[in-house]
DNA sequence: GAGTGGTCTAGACCACCCT
DNA sequence: GGGTGGTCTAGACCACTCC
């Protein structure tokens, strides 16, 4: 048999695959949008079996460089990714317009729960039954963010009305409940089973994940949550200009 | 023959079983450190082939659950993580001390060579040959931060001399040369190739990585770089005080 | 109906570890 | 030598799409 047209070296035949198909993409051979040849063709022309090039292409969807849609075939996926500053992450959406795109929310439910997500066990996590609003914020049509976030079910309903259309932090505001302090804790995650299936990606996917816990005035009043983007839709930027960079240097004297 | 011990539902096989494997994780039956039966031995518990309870293992490996030691056995691991405030990331060592780990750094190289990291693309790179520092950080003994830093090659000798044992900002700073502006990216990403070898985790393992350039005073010296962290290694925190919030209000009119 | 990707299996081989 | 996980294949079946 005609093996070891790749593999010559000690490495995994479809690992070899892999390579030479991001090769491919790299070089613009495979461009984003582009069908690439079935399986069965890459096997033949690879001299491997169609089932190592699927455990290749496989790998390949995990690190979001391509998509296969059955029936049809596997393409290479374009990557453009929207960054935010942290702080605006939970903030205003007016302000994720002034960047230059249009986000759109889809509610998915209000439910009454407790938190039950290990992730958030980095906070303080009252024990009883909270408002949980799950929603998925849209850019440009497409699904970046996947939100889960809970509130104590005593919130006003006029409140709880607007957190269909508006960021939840945007809809206290409007009801002059401020944030006084919020604590943010960025993280990187496979997927959960709930972003796999809203964002249509594979198992074990990368995500960007920012927990949260803002805190008011009145320690009745509290949000808790968590926001999921796949890692090829969304970034996050901090930026730090000379004035507060030095203060930073003095309170930690 | 006996299938459909699992996936009765209309979900694949190899999901029910590594659901079934979660399930006994979370629930204790499973425990860090332990090994799990055998692929063999799971296979026939659940009435599918080996093959199967592989592919769902190696899926698990994928979401940082489990790791399998050829010869040996498959094993549960424990999720420890550190957790840095932002600004402290490619800050003071010092800081981490407080912060109650010890941390040590290992250097693996310094070469001359151009930025080729697509990832690094989102700032405007200088496209000249820089100095390339790549080494990794342990807290506690355990590898948790993979950092390749590019410096002008003009920088003094006694500052290089001292990046082997130092963050490159206290090296800097040391010699009297300030950050006057950071901007920092923060994403997540599948594991690039050197991170799979230093941290031993398989293809498309989720990292979380930080993309940071750092501007001084003199335009000519300036570093730019990409840190990148097993997820379940490390974490990063942004917190913000009343005062901080109130002001960012401000600045936003 | 022909082509696609996704799943599942049986069976084989390998490298590794332990005793 | 007998156990482990990792790889690779042939062959089968399914659901899907497109013509």
């Amino acid at each position: 048999m005609n093996k070891r047209a790749l593999g010559q070296n000690g490495s995994p035949l479809h690992e070899s695959v892999r390579a030479e198909i991001s090769r491919r993409i790299a070089d613009g051979i495979y461009k984003p949008g582009d069908v690439i040849m079935s399986t069965a063709q890459l096997g033949e022309e690879f001299g491997v079996s169609s089932i190592t090039v699927k455990r290749a292409l496989r790998d390949l969807q995990s690190e979001g460089v391509l998509t296969s849609i059955p029936g049809k075939g596997t393409f290479v996926k374009d990557r453009r990714r929207f960054i935010r500053e942290v702080d605006v992450c939970m903030s205003s959406q007016d302000d994720a317009r002034r960047h230059g795109f249009d986000t759109k929310i889809e509610l998915i439910s209000i439910t009454k729960e407790r938190i039950t997500d290990p992730a958030l066990s980095v906070f303080e996590l009252p024990n009883k039954v909270l408002l949980c609003v799950r929603k998925v914020i849209y850019a440009d049509g497409v699904p970046i963010m996947y939100d889960s976030a809970y509130v104590p079910t005593n919130i006003a309903d006029e409140i709880v009305d607007e957190f269909g259309e508006r960021y939840i932090v945007d809809a206290l505001r409007r009801h002059n409940v401020d944030i006084k302090d919020m604590s943010i804790i960025i993280d990187a995650s496979p997927a959960s089973v709930e972003a796999q299936r809203i964002f249509s990606i594979p198992n074990g996917y990368p995500t960007l994940r920012r927990l949260y816990d803002l805190k008011t005035k009145d320690p009745a009043t509290f949000v808790i949550g968590i926001v999921e983007s796949p890692f090829d839709r969304l970034a996050c930027s901090v930026r730090l200009n000379s004035l507060q960079l030095s203060k930073m240097v003095k309170t930690k004297k």
